[in-house]
DNA sequence: CGACCATTTGATATGGATCAAGCGATGTGG
DNA sequence: CCACATCGCTTGATCCATATCAAATGGTCG
């Protein structure tokens, strides 16, 4: 349950937004951080910002994938959400992150200053507006995680799947960025259950497992089944 | 786990909005509500709105208690939130409930049409931000509750009870609106753990039960300690 | 090749679910 | 005003899904 995060603190400022396809419309906050967005790098496994910490920034993955977390006193760790391409993270209303985000891979994202953001909504309602609307957005996220954690081991496994294989973009098979630690701190499970889950949804043939990383969804409509 | 949820649509429109204590800061969005609503009436188990309807109004409760939920395609029910005496409940930046809502005892509350509130977010920068601000903290509810979920039972019951405490202003015991069942689809347990989990603190000289609804927080720090 | 790390697989333990019955309070009709 | 039905809650017995503990396997990199 509990995971090591050997961080590895490196982060190197570069510069410079670039177009990135937001086509599945978060809003248009995404459009605000690409057009106003400084480009950061981090190693895999650095830690991007700490639980507690003031919010300084507001981040949107460029390329790679971040993961947020909190610890809890007894050392398990529960991740909050897996943030891909496109999305956005580390917006509070409040000025404090109530999580800490890790890059799960060498990532670079855009980063904007939450006072700017904040200001920019003061004087701007469309601004105003994208903030309400991405945040409601990330409540049902989390909402949605949560009804995930009152279901059986196959059901959240199946859905964890689907959920990727939709974010991802993936064309006959899903490349998972993050390790089966993550997965199952995500998931409330251990890696051992998550592991043999996965093995499980295979010799069922709703899976195929090409290598622990790389997974076919053999069988659609049986995951959409658990997932209901 | 499953719950037979006896509708009464009994809700009949009074009018005039009262002074109420919104000292715990709800942003201002509750003093807003207050200038702006009208009192509804709702019975015990009446529906005030269902999953997948339209958002048209937003909430605030007067007197009695909120519970809102999603019934999963098993039968299950997860209860999403307990809204007390000032709470606000409802808002939604897309148009349409993700729950449902009902009243767990009779009760009045403040209804504001969203449309209204919507539109005055566009013109005054003030109501946009208590907007937000409240979907923040919506959003934070959420994620605690998430993390209880992957808690123990004893765990669950014991955050639940420091959280009731706290809400309820209450004296030297609480007197919970919601039954067994409520606790027990909030917790992600069944009726029968949350009993037995409420006897155990008994025996341990945590908590005292009077009666099933009204609780004596007898040792505040071992149930700190279970909380963390 | 050898060391390391992630993942899988196996054996066993356990917390909470399930099935079932009992109990106390509340309300209703005779 | 009592007898009885109902409802919410508690308690008991057993089962099962997932956790835990342990070891084997496989892939990656120096």
């Amino acid at each position: 349950m509990l995971t090591k995060t050997p961080p590895a603190h490196g982060a190197s400022l570069r510069s410079a937004p670039m177009a990135i396809d937001t086509g599945t419309g978060r809003g248009d906050l995404g459009h605000t951080i690409q057009l106003m967005g400084a480009t950061m790098s981090y190693l895999r496994n650095a830690e991007i910002y700490g639980e507690n910490e003031p919010a300084e920034y507001v981040y949107m993955v460029v390329t790679g994938a971040v993961r947020t977390y909190r610890v809890m006193n007894d050392g398990r760790r529960q991740i909050g959400g897996f943030f891909l391409a496109g999305d956005i993270f580390g917006i509070e209303a409040g000025g404090t992150h109530h999580f800490s985000a890790e890059a799960i891979k060498d990532s670079t994202v855009l980063v904007v200053k939450r006072s700017v953001l904040v200001t920019l909504a003061s004087q701007d309602g469309s601004i105003a507006h994208q903030l309400w609307t991405f945040t409601a957005r990330e409540l049902e996220r989390v909402q949605g995680h949560l009804l995930l954690l009152i279901k059986s081991a196959q059901e959240r496994v199946a859905s964890f799947l689907i959920e990727m294989s939709r974010r991802l973009a993936s064309v006959d098979y899903i490349e998972l960025p993050m390790s089966r630690q993550d997965i199952a701190d995500y998931l409330g499970l251990t890696i051992e259950t998550v592991s043999r889950t996965m093995t499980q949804l295979e010799t069922e043939a709703a899976i195929a497992l090409p290598s622990s990383r790389r997974i076919v969804l053999r069988d659609r409509k049986a995951l959409d089944r658990l997932n209901s």
